[in-house]
DNA sequence: TTGTAAGCGTTATCAA
DNA sequence: TTGATAACGCTTACAA
């Protein structure tokens, strides 16, 4: 137990040189077969472990990537994450995670470090505030440098030339919106986390280019922006709902968002869908058992993992093709939570 | 940009030595404030990057730890990822997520991985069977290599001498149990995930307590087990809870088997509380919005989480003090779930 | 098929 | 305070 077994150490158990250990190891040709059998018995008789840090100076291959979280928090990541690794494993890579917390200067220390560590990819759902700047630049930097990168759910403003995993959306929200106006409603009110962010802007472009194809104008003030902190968001919902002239419909852009809202009505005494009619983003399964199921636009969020994680272990193979970039549809999941506005009008 | 800038570059550009420029980098003491500040610039306009492998190969550090999860699925794993990351980031320490799936197989791969690696410590959540089988072997052969283990959540049959996180979970069920017959009920389900699960067993265990100090004797058939798989769980409940003969309540014992009881109920037309009561385990936010509210043994994730980062901090910063073993205590949130038999007598 | 030797980028020891 | 040198454990030409 003097320290650990390296191959010099088999080496010199078998009277040979630490070359035709490495070479038997690592399942390089010429080795004699049956030599091979015998360096990997005496191996394994001396818990030899492989020493990566020394393999990958040499090879500066580190099979690992990171993957940046913009929110370790939100259910979006478990799922994703879970897509990852189902792809990653079979592959024998490792991944370091990477939480931003919406925060650049966090985000960049993260991928300075992804950069130290040797990592061979980076998948990241990037921050952007909303003066549109970001870490593109690091991220191009990391590229340049041979790191492999993949953006998923989110893009980046003036950003091109990186492989990329997004949902649709626009088309996602324009569905909501549609799927309301069927119902009768044109005053929808929109809940949006922060401002800046891809996803964000391109479901408020969703919501007014439907809004304008439908020929219908909710009040501005109904578009409920940073809605990251509970309480604010909640006196936000509060004061939108208690007006006279109030939305008979609410499109939240994600899960805790969701949650607000009921919440929100809840306290204000108003019944869903009756007084007022939800359309939610992100999936839970508990959606289906709050009182009353919520209507739900669905983002294939195991799949966005996997084909993410695919694309960038094909870059890391050599794939050198021109940019990637991947385009997924939500689903809208019709439950409980949408009302048509007959009733509603009633109780106006 | 023909490949990365070393020590070695800065050195040859400013006229010195390779190690001055290792020790003003590292701030290590022995080179003068000014040298130091020319050798940080010049670094900074070659875009240095240190490489961690070469680092690690020489000082056996790689400031990585290895975070093993038992399934990544379980939103359990989210919040305490949460709180493990918001002690390492701080310290600059990564983390390398590995989901064994409940497969002893897998976990074991991700152990040697981690090793290989050179992770300074694993903070793991171990699997075992039913026959008490497990890897701590491989464990402890990391701990002799010098990698530092915490469990949290789980602990191993007949392995000491690692410290661990885990709930009181005998306490927790028991007073989950103490609760339900409080408000009469005596005839009481109990929904298991695997056997030979440590919490598991900690779980099943309270319940036997709990009822043995109560005096009351729920039938052995109302014991679920290996609630995996959502029909075959599905199936389970449905055959206990339609016997004419059946249990008042159910004890559920993490947030999947929480819906799973929910939805079974509703298949059913069983009203919770009016027809069954419930009491969970685990708590998700939504919990609060299901209908009716779930009444649930919530465990303090987070802390968990923090708490097991922190102590394995401290031993890679050379604690070496005796095995440290914290207990953490569940609270039971009391909603809507729990009725008083007097009700259910009436409809049996 | 096997061995020799150089080198990956860093740090640590020792000497100046 | 600084520099020369060796070494960490591995892979890979190249030579044998």
């Amino acid at each position: 137990m003097a320290g650990k077994t390296t191959i010099k150490d088999i080496a010199k158990s078998l009277g040979i040189s630490p070359s035709t250990v490495s070479r038997a190891l690592s399942n390089g040709p010429g080795v004699g077969g049956d030599l091979r059998k015998r360096i990997r018995k005496v191996a394994s008789q001396l818990n030899y472990i492989p020493n990566s840090s020394a393999k990958s100076l040499r090879t500066r291959k580190t099979k690992t990537i990171g993957l940046i979280v913009s929110d370790i928090r939100n259910p979006f990541f478990l799922e994703f994450m879970g897509g990852v690794e189902a792809v990653l494993f079979p592959r024998e890579f490792k991944f370091i995670v990477c939480n931003t917390g919406e925060d650049s200067k966090k985000e960049e220390i993260y991928i300075r470090w992804l950069m130290e560590h040797g990592v061979e990819g980076i998948l990241s759902s990037p921050y952007q505030d909303r003066e549109g700047s970001n870490n593109g630049a690091f991220y191009k930097k990391a590229m340049k440098s041979g790191i492999h990168v993949v953006f998923y759910d989110r893009l980046l403003e003036g950003v091109g030339g990186i492989d990329s995993v997004t949902l649709d959306n626009e088309q996602a929200i324009m569905n909501g919106v549609f799927y309301l106006r069927e119902r009768g409603h044109e005053r929808i009110a929109l809940c949006l986390h922060k401002r800046g962010i891809y996803t964000i802007e391109e479901r408020y472009s969703g919501f007014k280019k439907a809004c304008a194809i439908l020929g219908i104008h909710p009040d501005d003030r109904w578009v409920l922006e940073d809605m990251t902190d509970y309480s604010v968001s909640l006196d936000k919902l509060r004061s939108v709902l208690t007006a006279s002239d109030r939305p008979t419909a609410v499109i939240s852009t994600n899960q805790y968002l969701n949650e607000t809202v009921v919440r929100a009505a809840r306290e204000l005494g108003l019944d869903i869908p009756a007084d007022l009619s939800l359309v939610g983003f992100d999936d839970s399964s508990l959606n289906e058992l709050i009182d009353p199921p919520v209507t739900t636009i669905r983002q294939p969020v195991v799949d966005m993992g996997k084909i993410a994680a695919t694309l960038l272990l094909g870059r890391i193979d050599g794939d050198r093709g021109e940019q990637t970039r991947i385009v997924l549809k939500a689903e809208l999941l019709e439950r409980n939570s949408v009302a048509s506005t007959a009733k509603i009008v009633k109780r106006l």
